[in-house]
DNA sequence: GTGGTCTAGACCACT
DNA sequence: GTGGTCTAGACCACA
């Protein structure tokens, strides 16, 4: 499990390394049982303080995905088990997050069906990937599979589309 | 165009305000070649500072969303004619943060399939959405309205979903 | 809403001030949409420092109790309102505690009727007092305002208690 | 009396031991008198350190349940008998966290009825459990068996309620 | 050895 | 001015 850090980014160290390790966990690079390396191993390796990877531990922690267990460290908690509380509520946060990227992408023009493409891109980068590196995402290039595929066969959001005819953008 | 502003939500000033209009340029309330409100007149009627209505403007046009004419205050950009630079940097950016969603997804336990179909269900809302009032996004619903059509007919990550099991075999 | 640390208690600092915020919101010292004392301020008031009270804040934030605005300080939070994700959580893990404390209670050979007696004068304690000073709970005298009342009324618990005849304790 | 202890929990080894103990005492699975087993034979049966179930046992005598006897280890201690120094100093602790947890339970927005309902509830779970395995407390479901009678027939905090609003007009 | 807590001082984003 | 973040060094509980 490789991990890097950009001291020039704006997203906060803490959430760079908590980002890495939910990454690693969805992709099977970690999987569950299996231990992080001690906050002072990964701040060394990294070249930062401490506290900075103690936060993002305790982010991890409190969003379910490590169990600290004080004396041997942090593992990776079993998603299927205990189903930590507060998934519903990431859950709708994560659904939110995916209307505002849906406004944005429509009011950049976009169509329905090329959102929905654009996730199926994603979503195969993401479920597709095995446990290969995964860089910190600045800049990744996104080589979508086979898109077209999905954007034929999906039917759902024609309807909304045609359903809005004031809407009188998209030309 | 009515616009609010929570100021206990820990979301910046300017982000709600810059999620606000993003929504309505999605949603057609606010149309391609339509003047904004001016800077001083939408912060006296948020009752918010000068300063913080200028960042949220200033983003967007960073992202290529307004087009700002010096004396004659902000306009919404038109989509297609929109050849702004921050425009594929913006696009690049959706990819990520779809990407990342997609990962926290799949990182919680979550199917692709079951990712797709809250992907289509937000991009109904989205996309469904007249011009009528839509919040800043605090804990709204979704009721997804047909996201099984939609899981059905897509092959994309049927074969992501089927490969996942051999993937745990490599180990 | 005075407040006081001890620093020799066990209790971690940032713990004695959550508990004596949650406090003063449950007696109504605090109220829905009232400011706290920046973390700046507090902290020198209670000359500790401001980290300590920053988790606190934080923690009270994650817990749902107040609102962090970045640029005003914070404010109590309105729990009809919004009704925070993870308060089901928040409840089952109280609805624990209360199994753990009921146990020990068995366990030194209290009944159940005096359990729920105590029980009572505690709520009668937390819901009967005003915003008058409520300290952080060292060797408090639990004054029970009419607890016998209560025994008397509650049939809840003696069939429980008839019905575990394996039970020899209690002699 | 069958132990478990969870490696991954957040709970301190020690603790959880001890908790275990004292559901074992609760529920009648350990009786007054009964002798625990030695240190060296628990310790080996859950694979953890000496010092840990050292560690357990010296809590449960501070805390009266057990009475250490030297060479014949330690036995369950008689709750009647048991005029032991930290009785009186337990129950008080007890009572404190009760009304930590009535105060919590107020400051979100719970009533005093419905923390009187808990309350019954996890007595009835406490009390009506037999010596039956009880799990450590991870996210049990209570099913609270009746607790509306409960409600009904405490006049205790009906008072406590009806002057909360009046408590309102004060300000 | 682990993480948890506290202190201290600095910079930054937001208002 | 606010809180958020990062760094730094120290002590403690747990194992």
């Amino acid at each position: 499990m490789l991990m890097t850090i950009d001291g020039s980014s704006s997203e906060p160290l803490y959430v760079q390394i908590r980002d890495q390790i939910v990454a690693g966990i969805a992709t099977g690079a970690l999987e569950p049982g299996q231990s992080l390396p001690s906050v002072r191993a990964l701040a060394s390796d990294l070249g930062i303080n401490l506290h900075t990877v103690n936060k993002a531990y305790a982010v991890l922690r409190d969003e379910g995905y490590v169990a600290m267990r004080g004396r041997a460290g942090a593992v990776i908690a079993d998603p299927s088990t205990a189903a930590s509380p507060g998934t519903e509520a990431a859950q709708a946060k994560m659904g939110d997050e995916l209307f505002r990227l849906a406004l944005a992408f429509r009011a950049r023009g976009g169509t329905c069906a090329a959102f929905l493409e654009a996730a199926a891109a994603q979503a195969d980068r993401a479920y597709g990937a095995a446990a290969a590196g995964i860089a910190d995402g600045a800049g990744a290039a996104a080589e979508a599979p086979h898109p077209a595929a999905f954007a034929g066969g999906a039917p759902a959001c024609i309807d909304s589309a045609s359903d809005s005819p004031e809407r009188k953008a998209q030309r």
